[in-house]
DNA sequence: TTTCATGTAATTATATTTGTTACGTGATGA
DNA sequence: TCATCACGTAACAAATATAATTACATGAAA
């Protein structure tokens, strides 16, 4: 592991789950797609719960499934619910009475934040539904995961 | 620490540099400034020297200095010395051959990549001599160090 | 009431970044 | 010449951040 990867795992889960025919699947079964732990599958999914994105139930049965239509899903929701910044410029919090200091960051986080808008606009025009077509024909294996290589 | 905080580090340093009236300033008295270590400053300017943003000269009395005019150095060149890419996407480098996980990250690379067009071309438009005017009126200092807090 | 699956806290592991120590090289000046 | 200064780097240690794991409580269904 590297870098802050939720969102292409998150990205990479909801797209499976597309294919699912809402039938719930499990945080066992989403690890396994992700190649992760569960328990980091329902930690990560949980921002998408508060957000609708997904909605889970416990007990014999359960799982997770889509909370509303793929084509009502953007990348942009679903970095919103992730609470990740996805533009991180790390800025040395140093000497917070520094005029120079003050002048950097200024200027990077006016810099920073222009670029972060149009990431933003960007992510907004692309649904999950559109990330799904670009899959290509797709099976829908009723309930048989394909060993992850789908 | 927190994230990679070379850039804003180096620009903190340039900027105090850029009022020295092209005096070397050692190592141990830009760590001061950035309130870090001669090594790191020394490493971190290793790429800045490379694409002669600055000089730098062994021996007594030597030292860093610009290599140019502070409005000849852009904001974009002193992030390309530095080989920051500022805008990482952290994407799961998982199942290479999994068709979800492909559509998945060329629409998020599609996507950063403008993103990160747009910063580039917004900081090769600021230089270093634009910042130093955000400062406000700097004294000129002969050599002396106003204690970080200028 | 047994089993399944989520919800979370707590802990451990791993990777990245930064800080430190050590020592070599070149340049200056007594 | 030689002592000193300052860079150039490798090697190592420390701090941080992220992910993985363990453990257990809660709720739902068979």
């Amino acid at each position: 592991m590297k870098r802050d990867s939720r969102l292409s795992v998150a990205l990479h889960v909801l797209l499976h789950m597309a294919q699912q025919d809402d039938q719930p699947v499990t945080s066992e079964q989403m690890a396994a797609w992700a190649m992760t732990n569960p328990v980091v599958i329902r930690r990560t999914f949980a921002g998408l719960r508060e957000a609708g994105i997904v909605a889970s139930t416990k007990g014999h049965g359960g799982g997770w499934r889509l909370g509303r239509a793929t084509a009502a899903i953007s990348l942009a929701q679903i970095q919103d619910a992730l609470g990740e910044p996805l533009i991180a410029l790390g800025k040395a919090e140093e000497s917070p009475g520094c005029a120079v200091e003050q002048a950097v960051n200024a200027a990077l986080d006016d810099a920073v934040a222009q670029a972060r808008d149009l990431l933003n606009r960007k992510l907004a025009t692309i649904t999950l539904a559109d990330l799904a077509a670009d899959v290509g024909p797709m099976r829908h294996p009723s309930t048989e995961d394909q060993d992850h290589v789908v």
